[in-house]
DNA sequence: ATATAAATTAGAATAACTCTAAACTAACTG
DNA sequence: CAGTTAGTTTAGAGTTATTCTAATTTATAT
């Protein structure tokens, strides 16, 4: 149950990210374990709440650090708040409006057909599909 | 070409919203002439270039309200603003992410096959396919 | 006309970020 | 190692879209 950060720095080392003690926690918060849906605000509680003392400023530096790496991915689905998916791969959501509740559409439930090409002058830069739900009454 | 305001009063009327001389402006504006995809702040500055004084937060009252009762459907592609669209009806859209410009996914274009089931215990509310794409170099 | 409920508004408040500039630290170099 | 430097963190201030508040105004009904 030890040497547990080795596969985290590897993974911050290889994308040019320096290992420190911030980043770390951060990492295996998002990357040990499951894939995971997050915002700025959720992971910061999780990171203090293993009392690691990280500013909210640096979770912010640290998910658009890590997006812009590749390790994570932006799900926009919430005028008010930005959320954070470990999954990187191309896959689909469903977005609870009244939990705020986001969950990945299972792959093969869904696929998207006849995609039209980009309008003139413009590259595509991805696809996503949201379906949304209500759980309230 | 008078008569200016006739269909939009009953718009509004039918919408169990009081015809008032803001949001007949901003119901002009948005539902005379083709489909529409806008902001609080464009519509707002569109409304005060056609002179009627409107303060933002009408502009505001009246896009929710319209949302509500709908006239209009919210369109979420932008972790910054809110986006809303005179077509209510099912369609999907393409998001340049450079430029902000938001439009419409021609019909028969795209198409997304075997819907999921919401999970238990939700209900479906919408499905939203968005199509990101960039302009800048 | 009056009354009443609904709507508008200015400006304050909120919330989710982003920025700044100073303090810290990881990594390199000899 | 010790020294240097570039990258990182942070507190707190700033920004921006949006919402709220409470006072004023207006639409509609009688
Ligand atoms: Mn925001
Ligand atoms: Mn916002
Ligand atoms: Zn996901
Ligand atoms: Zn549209």
């Amino acid at each position: 149950m030890d040497r547990p950060y080795t596969g985290v720095i590897e993974r911050l080392k290889n994308a040019g990210l320096r290992p420190t003690r911030q980043r770390l926690a951060l990492a295996k918060l998002l990357f040990d374990g499951g894939d995971r849906h997050i915002t700025a605000e959720t992971l910061h509680a999780e990171v203090l709440a293993a009392n690691v003392r990280v500013s909210l400023a640096t979770v912010y530096n640290a998910l658009h650090q890590f997006t812009r790496s590749g390790l994570l991915r932006e799900v926009v689905v919430d005028s008010s708040r930005a959320y954070f998916d470990t999954n990187t791969s191309g896959h689909h959501h469903f977005f609870d409006e009244d939990t705020g509740d986001l969950s990945d559409i299972p792959d093969g439930e869904i696929s998207v057909s006849s995609l039209p090409g980009a309008p003139a002058g413009k590259v595509l830069s991805g696809v996503e599909v949201v379906v949304r739900v209500r759980s309230q009454q």
